[in-house]
DNA sequence: TATGAATGAGGATTCATTCAT
DNA sequence: GATGAATGAATCCTCATTCAT
């Protein structure tokens, strides 16, 4: 904001070959997951962008607009990992374990309906119609890798979208820490371990019970 | 501003009986539940509540305070409820099944580490340190329940703090809209049924992995 | 806005009687007929009154309805002064003239039309009907003072809404200047009498038209 | 900003036919008109002319300029249409309800003084004197036809600048309707004829007075 | 106990303007 | 001749907080 920390030095090459809509975006997007909607300023957007106020205005009419973006960005991202995770010919219950993994590692977890619902009343009605049909559009692609296993035998015939939900539920466990830094299980590789076989077992149907 | 804005003449019994200081907090509370940290503004608490502002600050030193205050509160509520439930001599199935349906029942249903989060930029080390602590108390509450089974043989052996987090989190699922109101299941009782049935499979014992 | 300037030294008593909602609508209703409604900042406003921006906030919710507040001021102004001089029991003509050098006095002579007009796209519905409302109010004043002359037969019969118009219209020459700082007569006076025989035989009835 | 806002193809003729500079100019009035002048924006100004804004910043050096130039162009305009009118050898009368039912139905018909007003603040010296310079040369157009017909003896000898004042201030009463839409008489001819008749009595010299 | 009045600090948004290409 | 990208400087508005009474 004052005295502009722009042109001192030389641009770090990687920054400035990305077109800089897309460096507010990726910004914006993490300042959005770190502190939420409110929280994160227009003014901090464009401070860690390294740009003006108003170049973000350029890009981005609105903050809601920007935030739009963002979790348009975000679904996209997270179903393409994902549909590519479950896609291989590992055993499901092998490709289960690499996403719980890719995710546990990624920015991107957040109780993403949290934030979503903290900037509802700052959205409009297209708004709210973008991001619910980008949330819809991710939770259809791992659905359906979901019901394809279950076609083919692997998983049992369940309400699909009740065990996706399950599970993306179950998968932000992974980031938990108690106030001392303690996950649940002593190694990452456990915890996740013990949430998928958690997840595998309850979708399993009821015989015998 | 001008022309005050509290009803004239004699104020309802009920209102009155409550102690301002007790209203304020439940006022707050409910709007820091439905509307986040952040979106939740001292004015509101103030109008809703039927004092000034000025009031407000007279009970809670500031906003993060009037926050841990709600904090605290709600999960004494929480931790009482889920222990009165759980201490029942039902079968543990039974009294989880009531469990869920109370809370999917109850105003109080907000995935609460996400509140909190947001609400983090704002509260000071002593806040953070009194809510964290109210937090712990309630998942340990719950936590011993949940070992007082595993004890008596009902519930297999198991990491007890790992069981309580995952209960509390599908625990939300109750509350699952689609974008047409539906939920995951035509009843919300299928639903309860659905939610209880997968956490106890789940929690059983791999026998055969 | 820096370095507060308001504790410095006694107030003066006149400005101090006044309450701060009074004053601040004071120098908003200078402001604004000075500068027009885009022109005039709140920034100003507050700084001219003496109070920070957050205090005009206090009081008047939003620019435009301070701008209203402003303009319902005025016109109730207007339409006082008018009414009050244009019932005395002197000869029409006296007070008209009257009123014409009262009005070439006051601060009060913008063409209220336009800088409504240029408002306007940023009023809401509600607050354009208060002020058209308030217009018509003043303009309904001056047009029964006219009707009643008509009635007592010193005025010829006329549509007095027509000749209401423009007398109001007229009355605003007066503050006429060249770019030399002339008006069309030597003397305020002259300029006044003018007007008011321009007005007075514009009224007569078309004998031999 | 992303995907060109103009047309693909090929342009109107008629849109090329004119240059750029002057579409611009055109756009321009017609807003500044519409809206006033801080209403105004250069990027509407840009949008409606179909070309970016830097466009019209290569054309016109600011918006200042920009305006300097459409009132310079409205103002000769309106002297030449008028005086064109004026000088037929029709009645003096008839002329003047010609010039009136011109005017009434032009856009053209703002008060300008006061859009004037509203800009100056934002004009520099040279600007303001050029826009005097076209008003006053628009006025003294319309003053020299009003000085002929007196020499002529068909107009009472008077103080041209005065009448013409008039004349223009009464012209805009045209444009007046209520909040119902309705103008002072019934149809829009009656109010002109009004209007003229009003102004032609009120210019006769006091006979009798 | 309770309040009306006032404020400081920030945050979103707009807009005229510049400049390298 | 024309443009896309970027900016500086306002400007409106919000909100937690204070203080004299």
């Amino acid at each position: 904001m004052s005295g502009s920390p722009r042109h001192l030095g030389r641009p770090r090459l990687q920054e400035q070959a990305i077109p800089t809509k897309v460096r507010i975006l990726q910004t914006a997007t993490k300042l959005f997951i770190e502190q939420g909607y409110k929280n994160a300023s227009m003014d901090e957007v464009a401070l860690r962008t390294n740009v003006t106020k108003a170049t973000v205005y350029y890009y981005y009419k609105t903050k809601a607009e920007l935030f739009t973006a963002a979790i348009v960005g975000l679904m996209k991202i997270i179903r393409e990992n994902s549909v590519a995770i479950l896609s291989t010919d590992e055993t499901f219950e092998n490709r289960l374990h690499k996403l719980v993994t890719v995710f546990s590692h990624a920015t991107v977890n957040v109780d993403i309906n949290n934030f979503i619902k903290e900037a509802t009343p700052s959205l409009n009605e297209e708004q709210l119609l973008i991001i619910q049909h980008s949330e819809e559009e991710m939770h259809d692609a791992v659905e359906a890798c979901f019901a394809r296993e279950m076609e083919k035998g692997v998983l049992p015939l369940n309400n699909t979208k009740f065990i996706t939900h399950i599970f993306l539920s179950v998968l932000n466990m992974t980031k938990y820490r108690d106030s001392n830094g303690q996950g649940f299980f002593p190694t990452p590789e456990q915890t996740t371990t013990e949430i998928i076989r958690f997840f595998w077992k309850g979708i399993q149907p009821s015989t015998n019970d």
